[in-house]
DNA sequence: TTACTTAGTGTAAAAATTACACACTATATT
DNA sequence: AATATAGTGTGTAATTTTTACACTAAGTAA
């Protein structure tokens, strides 16, 4: 129904669930709050939609007052409107999550009021959170693990270029399981949309291995034929 | 983020994709506008979200309002939300589809000011839709095809008992294309979700298929495992 | 030079997918 | 009773995909 109504007394947000890759794990950005309720609890970042933004844009901004950072891979994935999710009164939201490659140490920017600070935490150990944010953040993971299997987003969480074992790192970090190398790189490449460079790995203190990239436009060639790991 | 904000001028809905199979064909309920804008115009549809209703209730109360069903399988997908997209004010509407097996006629109820009246138009013939419900109404279509592939949405569709000739006619109309007879048994039984019923198809003046019904508890059984069409 | 660490590679067996055609059965028609 | 009709139900061989599995090569560090 799409007429003019009354407007009702509810609240209408985003959370994002921001997955960032160092290399090693896989973190997420959270922030400690500083105001009731659930202060010094850990919680998603989230904002209020302004009234003139899209909720892509929404996103952007909240990820982009947060880390700096734009033009990052971001995904609508889930509402969240229960009417008692929000103690003191109704609030739907939006969950959203990015994907991020995580570079040197310096992607926080100073943080608004309600926050107290805003860390990175791997996935492996994360604290309790607020709100119904266990929910959204477990529906997030869920998302991109059946994502990852279908749509070339593992990119997202590497630097331009990078190894196969990395990429096999980050499958098996977002899948939760091990995969065996050989096939991992007998699928990944028979898709077809790796580019070999003529470059090696540097600084390693062992063999370097050989560097890829993702071939954006051999993949839209491909368009219709799904990927499938 | 969550603390409370002063409400900002916008309002909620949700939009329903209703999808019915009546054995022939898959058909949208779509209603008749009785209003601006868009009078006269095709369209979802939609209701605001109550104050102290779920997102699903809500989802629940605006089939039932036209169809007098409940219990029916409903699935939210995405949220719209461009600040123009209702050229009356700011309206964000989350999307739900639904999937209900079609029996007699009389599935409508009696219908609200707002629109004229309801009709179930088949999928293949959709006439022009108002706001941005084209839009809304293709990103359906495009979830269900592909969560058709790994859930044991079809069952959604057709009667308890189904005859594996009409489970297969449901696979072709969602996913738009022809599939192998033979191959398509052999695949759907070896899911191991189906049990053969020791009854026939009636009133139909052909060879009388075998029924089969979906059963959920072998189903539930096999969690985990995923079904990959 | 040696020890260490990761890179990079092939094959055979098993499983899944594809392509493909005809006889059977129930009913309706004459 | 015979025949026409329309959809049911079934098998196999070829191909492709998936899986399991272990060693040598290359570079760095000591």
């Amino acid at each position: 129904m799409e007429q003019i109504l009354p407007h009702l007394d509810s609240v209408f947000s985003i959370d994002c669930v921001l997955f960032g890759f160092d290399g090693k794990e896989l973190k997420i950005l959270l922030i400690e709050r500083n105001e009731e309720p659930f202060k010094d609890w850990w919680a998603l970042p989230g904002n209020i939609v302004g009234p003139d933004e899209s909720l892509d844009q929404s996103a952007s901004r909240i990820l982009y007052e947060l880390t700096g950072l734009r033009g990052i891979y971001m995904e609508q994935y889930y509402a969240f409107g229960d009417p008692n999710r929000h103690p003191q009164g109704r609030v739907i939201t939006l969950a959203y999550y990015a994907l991020i490659r995580l570079g040197g140490d310096k992607e926080l920017r100073p943080i608004s009021t309600y926050a107290k600070r805003a860390s990175w935490l791997p996935i492996t150990d994360l604290p309790k959170l607020a709100f119904d944010h266990q929910k959204i953040y477990d529906k997030g993971l869920e998302k991109i693990k059946r994502r990852i299997k279908h749509q070339p987003i593992a990119f997202e969480l590497l630097p331009e270029k990078f190894t196969l074992t990395q990429l096999q790192h980050v499958y098996e970090l977002v899948l939760g399981k091990k995969l065996d190398k050989r096939n991992f790189r007998k699928k990944i490449v028979s898709f077809g949309v790796l580019k070999e460079l003529d470059e090696k790995q540097k600084g390693v203190s062992y063999r370097a291995a050989t560097l890829y990239r993702f071939d954006k436009r051999k993949y839209a060639k491909l368009f219709g034929k799904e990927i499938s790991f």
